[in-house]
DNA sequence: GCTTAATGGTTGCTTTTGTAACTAACAAGC
DNA sequence: GCTTGTTAGTTACAAAAGCAACCATTAAGC
């Protein structure tokens, strides 16, 4: 990441990143879809209830960063297929508490130990020194 | 990134790519788009053009692991604004050589310059170690 | 040379995303 | 208690991505 001259996309960050998501989250992607048929945002949504427990549609927008609008498909297409429960607030009927029911939460559990499996290997070969300046730097880039 | 329980999406490192990738490609893509109405996959055809000099479309598949219909549009775009020059090969009739115009090129120079700009921008905070390990793992992760 | 296969690139159609406008419920000011 | 503004979430329409079928051209087998 040093300055010389001409500017290489090698060097560009955001492009690495790019890069690097795209391949990491394509092979991990064709994992939930061929065995859950999820979409990318139904399995972060899925993930974020799984974790972190019940949430509001709005407190996964926060979380996960997704518009809204793509967090309300991916709710509606989770409750077609029966992995989440949608409960209207008495004290603001605008807001839903979303839950995993049992089928929901049986398919995070499965998916969340394929990802710790992924994880791991995609480490597999960086010393603990790296594993962690990795998660370091890429908590700040993100800002998360 | 350890291996501590419960699983969470905070050591998941596809997560954090896509967010770190996410938030630092959007905010550069609003400059080109403001600037010079290019989608991504045109920024990134240009940037390939400009920095690496006349390709194929497919050297540009390879290369900037872009599928060949992405990059197809993305050249018929980039023609039409005229930015690129399309001159088949004589050796090879299906083949097309690719190569930046002056407006281009001008284009070229000045979005390398703001894409220097803000990846400086982008590490500004971080160690000279720090930015050749960020460079080093995230072109491991990608398998550049 | 003629058939068959492979390659470079495009086009058409479907799925997914992005954006903006919208409904419903609540909150605040007066 | 009635306007005025917010907030939660949905929906409709437009833009973009993904996928498969498709030409045109070249290469390979015989």
């Amino acid at each position: 990441m040093s300055d010389q001259d001409p500017f290489d996309l090698l060097h560009f960050v955001p492009y690495l990143l790019n890069q690097a998501a795209e391949r990491t989250s394509r092979e991990f992607e064709a994992l939930y879809k061929a065995k859950y048929k999820l979409l990318r945002t139904e399995w972060r949504v899925l993930f974020h209830l799984g974790r972190y427990g019940e949430l509001t549609a709005s407190d996964i927008c926060a979380r996960a960063r997704l518009h809204k609008t793509k967090v309300s498909r991916a709710v509606h297409a989770l409750h077609v297929k029966r992995y989440i429960t949608r409960t209207t607030l008495p004290d603001d009927r605008r807001q839903e508490m979303l839950a995993l029911t049992r089928a929901g939460a049986a398919t995070f559990q499965d998916l969340a130990a394929e990802a710790e499996r992924f994880n791991a290997a995609l480490i597999a070969d960086f010393a603990p020194a790296d594993r962690q300046k990795l998660q370091q730097l890429l908590t700040q880039l993100a800002k998360l």
